[in-house]
DNA sequence: CCCAAACCTGAACCATGGTTCATTCCCTGT
DNA sequence: ACAGGGAATGAACCATGGTTCAGGTTTGGG
């Protein structure tokens, strides 16, 4: 035998394949995955185009790759605040603020995930996304149908109303110009569209809320 | 001189001009703006390929006229309602499920004209498409504001949202599965969908709202 | 009839961008 | 030091699909 993968080759390999998908990432953050070619992904990772196929067999799978990364890291922060131990409500207005508030701060990247012109191979990775994503709502939803927080409603579908009228008021076409509205009015507009899906869930305003819980924490002890 | 355009021939050309927009738009209505490649629009209109370049000086141009055309109908179906002389909720009420109901049951065209990946050139149509539509709702809901039937809210946000949330209960990856879901099942989804809208900016159910007029439906799962 | 102008045709052209592969470089064990 | 083999290179390759254009066909006035 003549060769033997030592720690340091590992390592050096290792290295590459992060800053390739960090170098995707990167690009894609900034100008969607339409902007991510192959030869421009190579570039900035440093690394010469035929490199690219020596990790991942096919731009697809790279992409793939790189969306589920960055779609798990989302998913999570959702999912922990949604398994707290919290009222349901509370929850909800917690993930709703913390899923716009992400998508705004990070408008590009929301845009690549979640609604970016992308191919069939991309758009499978999205479904799964959105899905996941719809299902913690719906979740955090029958909670509060269960604790009598709200009237019943479909939870299946107002997830994904809700899944769908976030992004839209942010980061689509009809979102408030572009012009930076971060700060101040961002602020703002976060607090509307927060407001309108809890209205659409028959969740009464917030600081209602905090008295009715009180009163009723304090009758149930 | 040795040639006037005749009144056959303009008969002609302007056939032809049709037959290609009614080619594109079927396609595009089957499988998106995708598949509407200009070999194929020409196979079905039954002329050459390079025919429709004496037609329209490129596939974008062509695309754009037939987005228009299919918009256009789209919007006049709502401005129509919206201009109607009833009380404003009605009137949202009424444009929330016409929308709803055209877009499921159109559900292909609707997804090429609300949510399928297309290039800058269509996408600026999409926007034109989607602000009007949204201001449909807003100017909807600024009536009801006006005469106090729902409390003040954000209506440009309010808009925003229902323009967003409708289409991906609908015709998005979290759409109820595609398997035919019309008929019983879809009155009900639709039926959903246009509560969630409706609680979403404070309107009243229907039927406190309307004195023992409707007798029927009206049961919220 | 005949010519010119307009029209139509569809195969060739071209641009884009993902993928390949002959060549070169760099490890590792002897 | 050097031989054998994995890793890297990047220019060439190829598929896709919009666009063009040299030639054939149709139309209308003389």
């Amino acid at each position: 035998m003549a060769y033997r993968r030592t720690g340091k080759v590992s390592a050096r390999l290792a290295d590459n394949r992060r800053r390739i998908l960090n170098s995707a990432r990167e690009i894609a953050a900034e100008g969607g995955f339409s902007a991510a070619q192959m030869s421009e992904v190579a570039r900035r990772a440093g690394v010469a185009t035929g490199t690219l196929y020596r990790y991942f067999p096919s731009k697809e799978d790279l992409c793939r790759q790189v969306f589920r990364e960055v779609s798990t890291r989302e998913m999570n922060i959702l999912a922990n605040i949604a398994s707290e131990d919290a009222p349901a409500l509370e929850r909800l207005e917690a993930v709703l603020r913390t899923f716009a508030g992400r998508a705004i701060r990070g408008r590009r990247l929301a845009y690549a995930l979640l609604a970016e012109p992308v191919d069939v191979g991309l758009s499978e990775e999205r479904t799964r996304f959105r899905r996941t994503h719809a299902q913690v709502f719906a979740g955090i939803l029958e909670d509060a149908i269960e604790a009598g927080d709200i009237p019943p409603i479909n939870t299946q579908i107002a997830a994904a109303c809700i899944a769908g009228a976030i992004p839209t008021a942010l980061i689509g076409p009809l979102a408030p110009e572009s012009h930076e509205l971060e700060e101040e009015s961002g602020e703002r507009v976060l607090d509307d569209i927060v407001a309108f899906c809890m209205a659409a869930v028959h969740a009464a305003p917030a600081a209602t809320r905090t008295n009715e819980k009180n009163e009723e924490r304090r009758i149930a002890s």
